[in-house]
DNA sequence: TCTTGAGCTTCCAGTGACTGGAAGCCCTAT
DNA sequence: ATAGGGCTTCCAGTCACTGGAAGCTCAAGA
């Protein structure tokens, strides 16, 4: 398979794929002319990059879980470690951005929004004591 | 005042305040020593910033909202636009993580997380059906 | 006065995970 | 023979910093 192929069937774009090798995830063959030459082993190693990558794995987090893929002698704890760690990352980030979130909708409540210069966002920014 | 305490008092590093300088952000002074020399309305624009950052705005809605805040003819409206922007960017941010969020949790749950190999996150990944 | 150390300066490089673009080779069809 | 689309490599840019090196300045102590 070339890259186009490879591309659409793993829904990764070429450019992505070709950066997946040069940093190690995938390591295909390659033809006589120089084109890259996919097994399906590595459309299905970049399938499982792309899921692992929509749940918001890091590029390191997902050598590793490669890895852990391909050792038969894995267990699955060390897996669920990763995951779990993740797990926890992913629940900071949503904590973060929920306050942020309060705060602003609070903010744009409060804004009138019209043709006046003055604005509680601005003051709030500005550090203005209420 | 020096750098070092403006940092200090902005909560901003030096690196940091030297980058918004960099990019246009502030634009303090010079004393003959060739050091940095800021102003309180200095301070008062990298707290605004601080501010501003800690919502979770890019560094061009930063710009754009001290422009605002310098400009007596703003209108509010156009403030809390740039603010509802964001609000709504934030919005999807969290509902994108906590669909990750579901699916992670589903598959750490389902893992037994022993010394055994056999792992349902990685089947996941995998792509295996059910 | 000399030295020491903290604080300041600039410039360069790296982060994460791609993404865009340029220059140029390869393959197939007309 | 040529046109096009797909492939190749390499370089640069994204975002918002952050680390480090080399070197200047300043205040305090021996």
């Amino acid at each position: 398979m070339n890259i186009g192929e490879v591309a659409e069937r793993s829904g990764i774009p070429p450019k992505t794929i070709r950066y997946y090798e040069d940093i190690g995830l995938v390591r295909p063959q390659r033809s006589g002319n120089g084109y890259r030459a996919f097994r399906e082993t590595d459309l299905h190693k970049l399938a499982f990059l792309g899921r692992a990558r929509a749940l918001g794995f890091s590029i390191e987090d997902c050598r590793n879980l490669l890895g852990l893929y391909e050792d038969e002698n894995r267990e699955s704890a060390q897996v669920k470690a990763v995951a779990e760690e993740h797990l926890t990352a992913i629940d900071e980030k949503i904590a973060q951005l929920q306050t942020m979130r309060e705060t602003l909708s609070h903010l744009v409540k409060s804004c009138h929004g019209d043709a006046r210069p003055n604005c509680p966002i601005l003051s709030d920014l500005a550090g203005d004591k209420s």
